[in-house]
DNA sequence: AAAATAATATGACGTAAATCATGTTTTGAA
DNA sequence: TTCAAAACATGATTTACGTCATATTATTTT
């Protein structure tokens, strides 16, 4: 069992430094005037990995920025078995469309990978700040849009590929979206298991050690969970749509 | 090879009869003097089976509504292997945030499953549009998100069921949000092949007649492609999630 | 530092589903 | 109506991957 949030940690953002929230996509596209009104209606969340933000089947509250950390979310079938839908990374939104149905609940899980900030709203304040700023919301339509077509693309993935090419993609992704440069390759940027790993494409944990293996033995990749390092990327590129 | 659709059949809409497009939410929802506005900006294509709207690689240039038919979203690997995304039934939305992105691509191609009909506008109009009316923003926002929770739903459904699962939640969706009431039970409103159905579920032609043979046995479906009867949805329904 | 827990590794075996092959039925075009 | 092309059907064989089992090595936690 997971515990509740550690609601103690929260607080208002009116008085934090604005340019602290200056890397949010969302929040620099707003005059400055209504900024401070959102920073008003903004708090903060802090969360640990064995918090859960929400779970699926609760009901939808909050519209929810990712500030720091990462945040996983999870699908799950009836007979126990979970599937990692995408990893949020600083300045994602999520909850920016289900809160708009009354009485909607949410879809899946989202659960910090780490220790995570989050910045959240409720809904009213969420669709006061779009009906307010049009630019706001064509920003989160940008956003949902390219959520939609990495979804399709995942799909796509999970429907023509193999279990090593659909490894292979993910690392690529990883890397390129939220690698940092390491004088042995590409570093990740959070703990991954092959587990994690499992969950993300679609297969089990033995399958994946299995293909990690091989990745190891081939010199595409080296570490395990705490440090994972893509050394060739292009190797596995070729990988996944070979 | 595939014709380029017959633009001899587009025409302006100002002059149509306003309640023929009232069953799409999104001109629904506009005032009715900026409704006006974007009948002027609309224009109506008409698409055979033989046509491609666009295809996967092609740029970006018109946001589009379904008005009459069946569309569907497809990708395709560098193998030739077709994956089916989402079937686009009238008052669907799509290409809704891609054309953002200046110099942006198709990421998948759209293609009629019989006679349809478009409604587009050029993506200065539309992006005219959002700015200028806040509720229209909110209403692409909401049919986004739906269109995202389906796209990770099935991620999910690729990512965990086997394929006789698959294929029963297919059927289960397509009858409970498209399908029309017949003596028999539930009839599929367009035409779907056993090839149709294995490239939405991410299986193989064989594999999908192989499973559909053994619904028809048990009594779950009736009928080919031309005329799709769903006789026990409570029996499918128990099938995807088992 | 020790103990407990989680992660990685590898083998043996079973199975769902892909592949290849060939035939029949249905649909749509000439 | 006839003919050609799709669509549907079914068997035989192969294969990628899941499952179960059992170690070994890393990480946390106490």
């Amino acid at each position: 069992m997971s515990k509740r949030p550690d609601k103690s940690s929260s607080n208002r953002l009116s008085s934090s430094p604005p340019d602290e929230l200056n890397h949010i996509p969302l929040l620099k596209i707003l005059s400055s005037a209504d900024r401070q009104r959102v920073l008003q209606d903004l708090t903060e969340q802090h969360y640990t990995k064995r918090d859960v933000i929400f779970r699926e089947g609760d009901p939808t509250e909050y519209f929810h920025i990712v500030k720091e950390g990462t945040v996983k979310c999870v699908k799950s079938s009836p007979e126990g078995k979970e599937c990692t839908l995408k990893m949020l990374m600083p300045g994602d939104l999520f909850c920016c469309d289900a809160a708009a149905f009354e009485g909607a609940l949410h879809p899946g899980t989202a659960q910090p990978m780490g220790d995570v900030s989050i910045l959240r709203m409720n809904k009213k304040s969420y669709f006061d700040m779009l009906r307010r700023n049009p630019e706001a919301a064509i920003e989160v339509i940008k956003h949902l849009g390219n959520r939609l077509n990495e979804a399709q693309e995942k799909a796509k993935v999970l429907a023509l590929d193999r279990a090593d090419q659909r490894l292979a993609s993910l690392l690529v992704e990883l890397a390129t979206k939220n690698g940092a440069k390491d004088p042995q390759g590409i570093k990740l940027p959070m703990r991954l298991t092959r587990q994690d790993m499992a969950n993300m494409v679609g297969t089990t944990t033995e399958t994946a050690i299995r293909i990690m293996s091989r990745f190891k033995r081939d010199r595409l990749v080296s570490g395990t969970a705490t440090r994972l390092i893509i050394r060739d990327l292009a190797g596995l590129k070729a990988l996944a749509s070979a």
